[in-house]
RNA sequence: GCCGGAGUGGCGGAAUUGGAAGACGCGCCAGAUUCAAAAUCUGGUGAGGCAUUGCCUCGUGUGGGUUCGAGUCCCACCUCCGGCACCA
């Protein structure tokens, strides 16, 4: 049956040929219609297992590429938007391979967090048991996607030999002074007394379980201080020269250094408060000023006040606010305090609100408000009925809104007719010797608040004695174990509160009785240093050897969702510095490339198991294969934007990888004549396409690859119909089977192997070309009247200005258009175009 | 509201630098093959108009602008996506 199809086949498409010698391949199984996927996929998965080809140690012979796609959350079920920004690390490792790099692609999970813990509060299970269950499910799908990781690397955050690090980590900047307590607010659900993440207020500001209006509440927490390294982390953003301006952008607004001047303000006999502006020149035009609704000073200023209750409502309002819809309002509003604030450089009065555009965190929660320089305070003043006075002068006059442009300052006394910069400097001094005020500087990065009252995540390593107060653990008896529990829910406290034995020790300093942290850790920690851990992951004496690291450090490609472009990525680069100050990492800045992905669309939405709309990756692997799949996820759209999911594309690109099948492993007949223009052609087309695989892959546009090796393999149909020549075909599926390696890895190398090479793909170098093969002889060149595309002419590629002017006058149809016209100009690029303009 | 992106046929997209808009694939239509279907192969496929060959006009979210020439650059706006902690 099957041999008569392929005889029907072979007589439909090569019944003309003469027959003179034909190449045949020794093949495991017949050519069928399309080939065994499922054989070839399982037997190639297996022997890159057993020749562990993905596993690499140190090797100075040569040069290195670190290769990380950020670890995932084990949610259980890999769909076919992981699948995407697998199949790209994975090319780029192959790939790199072929290139003789010495390539290290680690594994990792992100175990801890929110998900695994409410499946815990659904189920009852505990979630160790849960997560070891679903990486074992994700890591088959690995296996069978075909990827080459270098799993003797594999880690998990929740794994104690992972987290007793982390612990140490807070230990070392704890120790530093870099880690503190403070207040902060946290979202709670009064009803289930329970500490909500942003995540579960949902809708209206309600409790996602129980639909209670949140409320804000202060506990005492622990942060990092990363505003100590604000500077570092803005300033090195410029050296991080192969980041997508876009990341590097939202970094540096993220962090957003501003320079000012920070003065006291008197209120009339009710104490002062200090305000941060960045335009202190423009200080003669404060007719208001704003506190945050959480300034300390708000309580005892409207108390008494005839404004009080409508003021007391209003802070109240506020801190119901989640800061988000505090920021989504469009219209300003605020309360006047009842009371009035002295401006010190002109001595006027000037009253004083509460309002919610002024935010705590940000700073000093106070500001003095120029309505003429101002456009939040412009629409404010307008709103109340408050002056504004103009200080700056444009030099277009003034067009009712804000004037934020420069211009010589006015009604501004001493700092008439002086321009921003002197204006600034003057004032800055003027506050000097007053002692009123001086320049600052102002971030708008805050630090970084790690303390979590959640069960799953990594135990914070200090207890609380009656007596010492706060002390660490001493490093030598980490890891501070996360105990098995029997009730997830929180009550008020993290869930490890109401594990007595886990809470009660004694205190490290004076053996007396003492307590425990409860809260555990934010896992953006565990995820700031993996990829220093995979350098030596199984060290059980340091955190990682530096000289591991020194080898394999910095990251040479860094791949994730573009949704972590500010967080992950700001807090990885500052633990990276902190272990870089500490002589542990060889790097300041942990990734040298870094590409952000767009996620796959389908429905209109994200692909996420919560929308349900996630398409499983298993029906494509069993019906066209993982290379088919792979193919498509490539050939879907540019790896940096979104992308839409079809399910009819897989079949496209398993229809394509089963022609290439027929061609490279198909029996032909050749031609023994002389080589001509069509030989030339073919081994043109070929030679010009690995260039531009090459390069798009350089790049990052892998979408464009596969295109390029369809229309390769498309010319390919067209030659073999035509007296082929046995080298060239030879010539042309080599350098295809080698281009395909890293997209199809696993036809690839049957067909490698098919072809009677003892050596593994793998292990093969990438294709080069012949830029004298490559070069195209003649072209289409563009001929145009104003602009118009009139006629295509062919000439030689190397036509000079004179020539390609003189063939655009010579054709018959451009001299039609041109009638009656004179020629004004003639613009020439050879050899693509000429543009003739005629008046 | 702020920061960062994106809008091109029925669909996903292509067009490295301002120079042929729609490569390649999906879908659809027609044909070949088949008892039939699937699969496979061949051809066609932006819209409108004229037409025997072929040719013309319009067309890259909207409105302006720069340029010999704009999907690409500039200004304003609309819609969608990602992030968020009013940046004073």
């Amino acid at each position: 049956m099957v041999s008569m199809m392929v005889a029907a086949f072979r007589r439909r498409h090569f019944i003309n040929r003469s027959p003179v010698r034909s190449a045949r391949w020794e093949l495991p199984s017949p050519v069928h219609m399309s080939y065994d996927h499922m054989k070839i996929e399982s037997k190639w998965q297996d022997v890159w297992e057993r020749e562990k080809v993905f596993e690499v140690t140190e090797d100075d012979s040569k040069p290195k590429f670190y290769n990380v796609a950020m670890y995932p959350y084990p949610s259980g079920e890999l769909h076919v938007g992981h699948v995407r920004n697998y199949t790209y690390i994975d090319l780029i490792t192959r790939y790199k391979m072929m290139q003789g790099f010495n390539v290290l692609s680690p594994m990792g999970w992100d175990s801890f967090g929110l998900n695994a813990e409410n499946h815990a509060i659904e189920t009852g299970i505990n979630p160790r048991v849960s997560v070891d269950e679903q990486i074992a499910k994700m890591k088959e799908q690995f296996r069978l996607l075909g990827v080459g990781f270098d799993w003797s690397r594999e880690l998990a955050s929740h794994d104690p030999a992972y987290y007793r690090w982390d612990q140490w980590l807070f230990l070392e900047l704890y120790e530093r002074g870099l880690a503190y307590k403070a207040e902060a607010a946290v979202n709670w659900c009064p009803k289930d007394q329970t500490v909500l993440a942003n995540e579960q207020v949902v809708g209206d500001d309600v409790c996602e379980r129980c639909g209670t209006p949140v409320e804000k509440k202060m506990l005492s927490q622990w942060q990092f201080k990363i505003t100590d390294y604000a500077d570092r982390l803005l300033d090195s953003i410029d050296n991080l020269h192969h980041w997508p301006d876009r990341v590097r952008t939202m970094q540096r607004n993220w962090i957003g250094r501003s320079k000012g001047a920070t003065f006291t303000m008197q209120v009339d006999g009710k104490g002062s408060f200090d305000v941060f502006t960045t335009r202190p020149d423009t200080s003669f035009g404060m007719t208001f000023c704003v506190l945050a609704p959480e300034h300390a000073l708000v309580e005892s200023l409207i108390k008494g006040s005839q404004n009080e209750t409508e003021a007391r409502d209003y802070v109240a309002a506020a801190r119901r606010q989640s800061e988000i819809e505090r920021l989504a309002e469009g219209d300003k509003t605020g309360v006047f305090t009842g009371v009035y604030a002295i401006n010190p450089v002109n001595d006027a009065r000037v009253p004083i609100y509460i309002a919610d555009y002024v935010l705590m965190g940000y700073g000093t929660g106070a500001i003095m408000a120029v309505p003429g320089q101002d456009q939040r305070d412009w629409e404010f003043a307008t709103k109340y009925g408050i002056d504004i006075i103009r200080t700056v002068q444009p030099e277009e006059g003034f067009d009712g809104e804000a004037y934020l442009g420069d211009g010589a300052t006015i009604n501004s006394d001493f700092l008439n007719g002086l321009h921003r910069e002197d204006a600034i400097a003057k004032i800055i001094g003027w506050f000097g010797e007053n002692e009123i005020g001086e320049a600052t500087t102002q971030y708008r990065l805050r630090d970084w608040l790690i303390s979590r009252q959640r069960y799953w995540g990594c135990p914070i390593p200090m207890v609380n004695c009656e007596s010492c107060g706060l002390v660490p653990v001493p490093k030598e008896d980490l890891p501070v174990l996360l105990p098995p529990i029997d009730d997830y829910l929180p009550k008020g406290k993290s869930p490890l509160a109401a594990v007595d034995e886990f809470v009660n020790t004694t205190c490290p300093r004076c053996e007396g009785p003492a307590q425990r942290e409860t809260d555990t850790m934010d896992t953006f920690m565990d995820s700031s240093w993996y990829f220093l851990r995979y350098a030596d992951p199984h060290n059980d004496e340091i955190i990682f050897d530096p000289e591991k690291a020194k080898y394999w450090m910095p990251v040479d490609q860094y791949i994730g969702g573009v949704e972590h472009a500010i967080l992950h990525l700001l807090y990885a680069r500052f633990i990276t510095m902190f272990l870089h100050d500490i002589g542990l990492s060889p790097v300041e800045e942990p990734f040298e490339r870094m590409f952000t992905q767009g996620m796959l669309i389908r429905d209109g939405a994200k692909m996420s198991k919560t929308k349900g709309n996630v398409v499983s990756p298993d029906h494509y692997y069993e019906n066209y294969g993982a290379d088919a799949t792979r193919l498509f996820e490539l050939f879907v759209g540019p790896p940096k934007d979104d992308a839409v999911w079809n399910d009819s594309g897989v079949p496209g690109t398993k229809r394509f990888l089963d022609r290439f099948w027929k061609q490279a492993a198909g029996d032909h007949r050749f031609s023994n004549r002389q080589t001509d223009g069509r030989d030339r052609e073919m081994l043109g087309i070929t030679h010009r396409t690995v260039r531009k695989v090459t390069e798009d892959i350089d790049r990052f546009h892998f979408n464009t690859t596969v295109p390029a090796l369809m229309t390769l393999s498309n010319e390919l149909q067209t030659y073999l119909g035509d007296e082929p020549v046995e080298d060239v075909y030879k010539e042309v599926i080599e350098k295809m089977v080698l281009m395909l390696s890293p997209m199809a890895p696993h036809l690839a190398h049957e067909l490698w192997e098919a072809k009677g090479h003892a050596t593994m793909l793998a292990h093969e170098p990438w294709p080069s070309w012949d830029e004298d093969l490559a070069r195209e002889e003649t072209v289409t060149m563009i001929v145009q009247v104003n602009g118009k595309v009139r006629d295509r002419i062919e000439v030689s590629a190397d036509i000079d200005e004179a020539g390609a002017e003189e063939m655009a006058l010579a054709s018959e149809k451009i001299q039609g258009w041109l009638d009656g016209g004179e020629v004004m100009r003639v613009i020439t690029r050879p050899p693509n175009l000429v543009n003739i303009v005629v008046g």
